[in-house]
RNA sequence: GCGGGCGUGAUGGAAUGGUAGACAUACCAGACUUAAAAUCUGGAGGCCCUUGGCCGUGCGGGUUCGAGUCCCGCCGCCCGCACCA
């Protein structure tokens, strides 16, 4: 029978309206039925959308048309993380206001995504950017520095003093700004703080109960939450060789029971002592300034020698009055971390040892292994670090370093030393509190005004929103808010005086830690809806890349935690489930080399194939171009690929498809045009049988079939079983390839039926229903042009998922294979609920058996029912 | 250095301790066609003495009736963290 081709260009958009002007989509707070909240983290408006990014938003599309279909009351919104640097450097190079080039891309990015035909509801689309979500943001500000989880302090900063802003670590390379090359300045600044270590050990515990996140994240945030447990020991001071006012050294130390193998003190170069005696000894002076100097990209720490100096300062062994110890300043003492020093022990620590190598310092070693000899052992150029028993240590010898832990712990903790225990269990953790003020224009404002007399004042509630002013020039570097001076100079809300407002924005990471919580009722007045909030969350499926597996879950951790204080919310957790997903990845070209090289975009280049070498050809110029590895997609390697032009060319469903095939969903997938057709060509064949047939058959009782019908039923059930399964798991890739093998086994069977009997098309039209169905929530535009085909009148993406019929879906005779020796000889077939005996005796009858075991008893036998048959001869 | 993960045909990848290579891509052959595309049918891990058999999931051991899967030791790759005391 002849078909039209499936025309996806006009198909899409048909569907795409009929589901908007069925509001099919739309969450309704108030909806008795159970809640599933799927989402996807939300993009930044960087100008296009690109392949990759839909991959990611079809994974969560699958979930929500297939919850959806299941009976859930979903809601599967979508935003944008629109505040940021980029906006900023685009106003500074093309002259536009950072909130219309901001606006515009949403504008473009949102057109792009509905022509992939997304699931979502877009009556709750918001931006971080729209004064309605940063005025909420300002409100929760105000109710953490209520709460005391917001502070103002002090603090070291990356600071660029050309482009005068604070830069992130990340935007440091190599020392110097990411933009504007210049080297990078340490400065002391006053910033806010979120108290995000408040809840370190509640951060640590609950990601035991987050048992669908990958293990990988909760390692990864255990490691950078870093718990570990101390003893912190004030050492005395030498009289005769401390400074002026000085008596102690604050020490941690996670292994107190090396205490004995301690040969050296070693202090940052910031440390107080080390500026004290640095005052009095311009050498030193010297060698402190060229610590700070020094860089911290990976390539100089790895490399970097472990250098010191000594101070000419002593301290005195806690445990031996007699006994002193020098202090040095060392370059790989860091001062945020413990107290800024630390006890060098070399025996037992391999930069302590090179180290005291290099100074000629002692080397005593204190652990050995257990069947070590004590009079003979040794460290010279490795460290022993294993576990063993303790020497050389005084009364802790003979003890594991566990027990010389808590032996020391404990008599240090009641040694005096001024009044005050010697010594003091601590837990230390690495989170620091994290710093959120940017010197920054695109972002939101801080609400509290400085005063003169009063200090900082916050923002009264009732004068919120702070609104970024619009009238800005991006001429002159630095932050234009600090120039701005209607805007900056207020009166102070407490005593009338003049006064200036904070000028600095917050971390954009801000903004998502708590989108999440917004959608559940974008429109309310407060921050959250709590009822709302609290009927939503947590959500069930968020789904995003593992590049945010710490800034932005633990952040938002810590909110939905300062959330939860200050009432906004009432759970600790805002994620139940974490799925992080792989990337699309593309070829690069690239002709020329070097600084001259240039990137070609996949559209640019002609792909000539020969004797199985491939050649990339520039389309216009006829150059041939070098072809690079599979990378992410970027703007800057040229290498992206946009939903217009796979919707143009195959459609949303293909590309959809495609991205979800082959390869499972936590890797990377390769976009490949091949592939690309290789899914259209499925979308045809798809349309083919089922366009084909479907004006020949009728929905009718299909109880009676048998023969080639009867099987055609049960595929489609067994298919429908093991595809809600795989949807439920995740395995797009596995669904997939069911619907490979569903349409395979089905379709000669479908064309026949179309001249059969009554029973025959009702068969048919079950299958192909059954079909459309679940291929449904990948390809949903498809789903909807077959099942108006099949002559429904209602939409796929508002028809319940179908329940499978046990009785087809389980065989009554099974296949089994037999093993002799664990070597597969041949199958069986026997009765679904064949006793083990008779499966034993069929097995046994089997010619092939009776063949391979010649004639000799066999030793053993194990029936496996319903798997295997294994013999021992 | 520490932590996590992975290693299966030409390729992407399947496989609750139970028939290794499902499904797809590429490939080969045939049908249809003047031809091509599309479509349909079939083939395909390697080797051999080819109605059958042997070998085969990075390498070497082990547990088990049975191991891609579990355990031990290597090798290689990927990712994350990193002078964290």
């Amino acid at each position: 029978m002849a078909t039209e081709r499936y025309n996806p260009r006009e198909a899409e958009p048909k569907w795409q309206k009929a589901w908007a002007d069925a509001k099919l989509f739309e969450a309704d707070n108030d909806d008795p039925r159970p809640k599933y909240y799927v989402l996807e983290m939300f993009p930044y408006p960087s100008g296009r959308i690109h392949i990759g990014h839909t991959r990611n938003y079809t994974m969560g599309d699958v979930v929500a048309r297939h919850r959806r279909a299941l009976g859930y009351n979903v809601l599967h919104p979508m935003g944008w993380d629109a505040f940021g640097m980029p906006a900023e450097n685009a106003a500074m190079q093309n002259k536009v206001h950072p909130g219309a080039w901001t606006y515009d891309n949403i504008a473009t990015m949102r057109e792009q995504l509905k022509l992939m035909g997304l699931s979502i509801d877009w009556s709750r689309e918001f931006a971080t950017c729209d004064v309605d979500y940063y005025h909420r943001q300002q409100m929760l500000f105000l109710d953490f520095l209520d709460k005391d989880l917001v502070y103002r302090k002090q603090s070291k900063v990356n600071w660029d003093p050309v482009d005068m802003t604070v830069l992130a670590n990340e935007q440091v390379i190599d020392g110097c700004g990411w933009r504007s090359g210049a080297p990078v300045e340490q400065r002391e600044l006053t910033q806010w703080f979120f108290k995000i270590t408040d809840f370190s050990q509640d951060l640590l515990d609950s990601l035991e109960t987050l048992d669908e996140w990958p293990e990988k994240v909760r390692v990864m945030q255990k490691n950078w939450i870093g718990r570990s447990e101390g003893l912190q020991i004030r050492w005395q001071l030498d009289a005769a060789t401390a400074p002026e006012g000085e008596t102690e050294l604050e020490v941690y130390t996670t292994r107190p029971d090396t205490i004995f193998g301690a040969s050296f003190m070693a202090i940052a170069a910031d440390h107080p002592l080390a500026k004290k005696a640095a005052a009095t000894n311009p050498e030193l002076a010297a060698f402190c300034e060229e610590c700070r100097r020094a860089g911290t990209s990976v390539a100089e720490l790895e490399t970097a020698e472990k250098r010191g100096f000594d101070t000419g300062i002593r301290v005195v062994h806690p445990f031996d009055e007699s006994w002193t110890l020098p202090v040095h300043v060392a370059n790989f003492v860091l001062m945020d971390y413990g107290t800024g020093a630390i006890f060098g022990c070399p025996s037992g620590d391999q930069r302590d040892l090179d180290f005291a190598n290099k100074y000629g310092l002692p080397v005593i070693p204190v652990v050995m292994p257990k069947d070590g000899d004590a009079a003979t052992f040794q460290v010279t150029e490795e460290a022993y670090v294993d576990d063993g028993v303790m020497i050389n240590s005084r009364f802790l010898d003979q003890m594991t370093p566990e027990k010389a832990f808590e032996e020391v712990a404990d008599r240090l903790e009641k040694t005096d030393f001024d009044g005050r225990p010697q010594a003091e269990r601590k837990v230390r953790f690495r989170l620091r509190d994290w710093g959120i003020s940017r010197q920054r224009y695109w972002g939101c404002p801080i609400p509290v005004i400085h005063c003169e007399a009063c200090g900082v004042v916050p923002v009264p509630k009732a004068d919120l929103p702070v609104k970024l002013p619009d009238d800005i020039d991006f001429e002159k570097p630095g932050n234009p808010l600090d120039r701005h001076a209607t805007w900056r100079d207020v009166a102070c809300p407490s005593c009338g005086a003049a006064a200036k407002r904070e000028t600095d924005t917050m971390d954009t990471f801000v903004d998502s830690s708590w989108y999440f919580a917004r959608f559940t009722a974008p429109k309310a007045d407060e921050p959250t809806d709590p009822a709302a909030a609290n009927d939503w969350l947590p959500v069930d499926q968020y789904i995003g890349g593992i590049e945010h597996a710490i800034l932005h879950l633990l952040y938002s951790r810590f909110f939905t935690r300062a959330m939860r204080e200050t009432g906004h919310l009432d759970l600790a957790e805002p994620f139940k489930g974490l799925f992080t997903q792989g990337m699309v990845v593309h070829e690069t070209y690239r002709t020329g080399s070097g600084t001259s090289g240039k990137w070609h975009a996949p559209s640019e280049i002609r792909l000539e194939e020969s004797g199985g070498t491939r050649r990339a050809v520039v389309i216009d110029t006829g150059e041939e171009a070098q072809i690079g590895h599979l990378e992410k997609m970027s703007k800057s390697k040229k290498n992206t690929i946009g939903p217009e032009e796979i919707t143009q060319s195959y459609g949303a469903d293909t590309a959809r498809w495609f991205m979800l095939s082959d390869s499972p969903p936590d890797r990377d997938v390769e976009w490949s045009d091949r592939g690309a057709e290789g899914a259209h060509r499925f979308v045809q064949r798809i349309w083919r049988v089922v366009s084909g047939a479907a004006p020949s058959l009728a929905a009718g009782d299909a109880g009676a079939a048998e023969g080639d019908a009867l099987a055609m039923r049960k595929a489609a059930h067994k298919a429908l079983k093991a595809v809600g399964e795989d949807f439920q798991k995740l395995g797009f890739n596995r669904a997939i390839a069911r619907v490979h093998e569903l349409v395979n086994e089905i379709a000669p069977a479908i064309e026949k039926s179309t001249n059969g009997s009554d029973t025959d098309k009702a068969a048919a039209h079950e299958a192909l229903s059954i079909l459309v169905q679940i291929f449904a929530p990948v390809m949903p535009h498809l789903a909807e042009e077959c099942w108006t085909c099949l002559g429904y009148d209602s939409l796929v993406a508002e028809t319940h998922w179908p329940a499978f019929d046990p009785a087809l879906v389980e065989e009554n005779s099974v296949v089994m294979p037999v093993q002799i020796n664990g070597k597969r000889r041949g199958e069986i077939t026997v009765a679904k609920d064949a006793d083990k005996e008779s499966i034993e005796r069929t097995a046994l009858d089997a010619d092939f058996v009776i063949h391979h075991l010649a004639g000799t008893a066999p030793k053993k036998i194990i029936v496996v029912p319903h798997r295997i048959v294994n013999i021992v001869a």
